[in-house]
DNA sequence: ATCAAGGCTTTTTTT
DNA sequence: AAGCCTTGAT
């Protein structure tokens, strides 16, 4: 397959630059993931091992729509070897092998933002402090944002700045929740989404020889939306390619909005500083947008000071001018940008799922999805309360977890008294100081009352060994019954579905039917996952609890009206885009406006949302908002303004028609867990052949001439006949016909070729 | 131990 | 407006 003509000069120099440090600068539009995706096939087809690539994305549905485009191109059973994913859901596979060094479990339990939460709330109250100062949610930003710059909880301490700010905060003691909750979790063989890159840190430096194995596995490493990458995610990076320094990194600058979560652009450039000999590539054509909506964009991020200089262009049609609606009401924004659709749609025969509404908070969905379902317009919001948050779904997979692992403290908490079964605060209170007296889990006291005593009544104490028991039993069947059945198993005997069965309500209803539809997706991921070694519900666990919304689109979500937040968007592209609610104090947040680096964020984040579009790009504001239950009068976003007047026109809304009634929420489906990739299979006897050249890493060695007509072996593409050679060593490649995957232009140091006799 | 009522905070953005 | 938590009654 000629898949390299499909790219232009620019795209085509990094995709066949596979050796040694680069970096990709790729403006908005600019085929980014199609020059990621060839290169990677490109690599495979030059004959490099895919076990040997790794390959960090942002989201997991990007690496696997990668996957696939790579499958078509070097074939399926080549691109599923590939170790590709987001930072987290990768580097939680690999601490799933290793935990036990660092002395976690193997089945450790994957703390959510939730769970992080409650556990933090729990040691203020311990400790005393007064939560009105001690926030949970900003407490656990700070130690989230420790975390993810690799500052322990005694580096945290004895760091006078950081202290320092916690101190005038009026919040001195942060440091010791924080060591207490890095305590907690260890107890509980937890680890939250920052532990996933932080233990993997600890990983890499204290165990020289772990670090060693995973440097020669991942020879080629590749990173997508570097920009966005922490500390943390830099230095795993750099630690696993510091052998090879075959690493790629792509990213774009002018993108980076996710700084809240401890992105920091200075991993761009400490790229120069790290690899002093690397090349840069810069894709500056736009093939996404119009003229109009290209330079419109431009307009504004050059408002902003921190930034790569760097021109965007394009060669498409002007196209039309971005449009400024103005508003009365957030209920009139949702029924004229629905009507909008609505007339595009009717008078260029677009399909629904060529629009976007594009939104800064996840609460400005409503009048949206309102009006849309008025009309009937089907849409599909992504985001917000994601299936795996509801209440009913938490609460079974808190069983999964505690089956997986007793001590997860959170879990236990969930679900000791649902289904009810009198087990209530009192008791827990006693058994939570207990654990504390005795310095073990919650569930080693309840396993074991004659060792651990404490005073509570027989009969609470028979409730609580029923449950134990109930557990441990699930626990037995683990790693011997497939997921699927013991999901099943857990659902009933726990009485859950029961219990939710017998709830006529509507609310009831919907509930159970989530059960079923969660417990369907554990199904899925039993039988796509059969012939793995990692299919069991501890590994359906780690899956779940790192999949987002947007990694599960089904068929039934095809044609449909795209609802989301802008962050979300980043990645996609859709001919018709909405951005909406561009107000002071919104968009901008209100919590932006005072820093001009924040300021820069939100304004690259309105890059990033009007750069989505192909066709046209309309903005929307209203004057009067509903916030806080309190109506809101708003100015128009400056961002509006610092768009150059010459692409912008101004349009009166329709006029405000009255309507009433509201419904139920939108239905979201859910599908089954991603697929781990299956156990390595190579058919190919390495009998009678003589090794030739070298892999980079081996010196000498007995290596012999290749020459025209040779009949050659390679290790996974079978046996074939040398065609050509070009080049000298250690560049020399050859071409060879394979029978069976036919011709391959093979780098003779990267594939594994030999000899064959016969 | 459980439930209902009333008061309170909450909204950036996500793995 | 909605969800969460505390409070107080049973």
């Amino acid at each position: 397959m000629d898949y390299l003509s499909g790219l232009n000069e620019n795209q085509r120099a990094p995709v066949e630059h596979i050796e040694g440090p680069i970096m990709v600068i790729a403006g908005a539009g600019s085929g980014k993931t199609r020059v990621l995706t060839y290169r990677i096939a490109h690599m495979i087809n030059s004959g490099i091992d895919p076990f040997n690539i790794l390959a960090l994305t942002f989201t997991n549905k990007a690496a696997s729509e990668m996957k696939q485009r790579i499958s078509t191109i070097v074939g399926d059973g080549e691109a599923k070897n590939i170790a590709m994913g987001t930072f987290h859901s990768v580097f939680a596979k690999l601490l799933r092998y290793n935990s036990e060094r660092l002395g976690y479990p193997s089945n450790f339990t994957i703390y959510d933002t939730q769970d992080s939460r409650s556990l933090i709330k729990t040691i203020i109250k311990e400790l005393k402090l007064d939560d009105k100062e001690y926030k949970p949610a900003s407490v656990h930003g700070r130690i989230s944002s420790a975390k993810n710059n690799l500052i322990s909880p005694e580096e945290y301490a004895n760091n006078a700045e950081i202290v320092g700010e916690d101190r005038m905060s009026r919040r001195p003691l942060i440091y010791q929740i924080y060591k207490i909750y890095m305590q907690r979790c260890f107890k509980a063989g937890a680890m939250d989404f920052d532990d996933l890159l932080y233990q993997t840190n600890v990983l890499l430096r204290d165990f020289p020889e772990v670090l060693h194995y995973y440097q020669q596995k991942f020879k080629f490493v590749l990173v997508d939306e570097y920009q966005d990458t922490n500390y943390s995610q830099y230095l795993i990076v750099k630690k696993i390619a510091a052998v090879y320094e075959n690493i790629c990194v792509v990213g774009d600058d002018a993108q980076s909005i996710y700084s809240f979560r401890g992105a920091n652009i200075q991993n761009i450039l400490n790229f120069k500083k790290n690899y002093p000999d690397y090349q840069l590539y810069k894709l500056e054509q736009n093939y996404r947008s119009t003229k109009n909506i290209v330079e419109a964009a431009n307009s504004v991020i050059a408002k902003n000071q921190d930034q790569i200089k760097k021109d965007v262009w394009t060669e498409n049609d002007k196209g039309a001018h971005i449009k400024v609606v103005k508003c009365l009401t957030d209920n009139e924004e949702g029924r004229v940008i629905t009507n909008k659709i609505f007339d595009v749609k009717q008078s260029t025969g677009a399909e629904y799922s060529d629009f976007a509404i594009l939104y800064r908070t996840n609460a400005q969905s409503r009048s949206f999805e309102e009006s849309l379902r008025k009309l009937n317009m089907p849409y599909k919001i992504y985001g917000g309360l994601s299936f795996y948050q509801r209440k009913e779904i938490k609460d079974l997979i808190a069983y999964f977890r505690l089956t997986a692992n007793p001590n997860d403290e959170e879990a236990l908490k969930r679900v000791i008294n649902y289904p009810k079964r009198g087990i209530g605060n009192t008791t827990m209170e006693k058994i939570i100081i207990a654990a504390q007296q005795y310095d073990v889990s919650l569930f080693d006291i309840m396993s074991d009352f004659v060792r651990y005593p404490v005073s509570i009544g027989s009969a609470a104490q028979k409730k609580i060994i029923d449950f134990v028991t109930m557990v441990k039993s699930f626990g037995a069947d683990l790693d011997r019954v497939p997921a699927f059945d013991l999901a099943q198993r857990i659902a009933t005997s726990a009485g859950i579905l029961k219990n939710l069965h017998d709830d006529k309500t509507p609310e009831g209803v919907a509930r159970y039917e989530n059960i079923q539809e969660l417990l369907a997706g554990v199904k899925e991921f039993s039988i796509s996952n059969r012939d793995a070694e990692n299919n069991s519900l501890s590994d359906f666990l780690i899956d779940v609890a790192l999949l987002t919304d947007a990694d599960k689109d089904n068929e039934d979500d095809k044609n449909k009206i795209t609802l989301m937040t802008i962050h979300a968007s980043k990645g996609l592209e859709f001919p018709h885009v909405f951005i909406v609610g561009l107000e002071e104090n919104l968009f901008p947040s209100q919590l932006s406006i005072n820093s001009r680096t924040e300021l820069e964020e939100e304004r690259r984040l309105f890059y990033v949302a009007v750069t989505r579009a192909e066709k046209t790009c309309t903005l929307s504001h209203v004057q009067s908002r509903f916030r806080f239950g309190q109506i809101i009068s708003s100015e128009p976003s400056r961002f509006i303004d610092e768009i150059d007047e010459q692409f912008v026109e101004h349009e009166n809304a329709y006029s405000d028609k009255a309507t009433a009634g509201r419904s139920l929420n939108s239905d979201r489906k859910f599908r089954g867990g991603l697929n781990a990739p299956g156990p390595r299979t190579n058919g190919f006897s390495t009998r009678n052949l003589k090794k030739i050249d070298s892999t980079p890493n081996t010196g000498g060695g007995t290596t012999e001439t290749l020459k025209v007509g040779y009949n050659v072996v390679h290790e996974r593409f079978g046996k074939g006949k040398v065609t050509g050679l070009e080049g000298a060593a250690p560049n020399q490649k050859a071409t060879v016909f394979f029978p069976r995957v036919g011709q391959k232009t093979l780098i003779l140091k990267f594939a594994k070729l030999t000899i064959s006799e016969d």
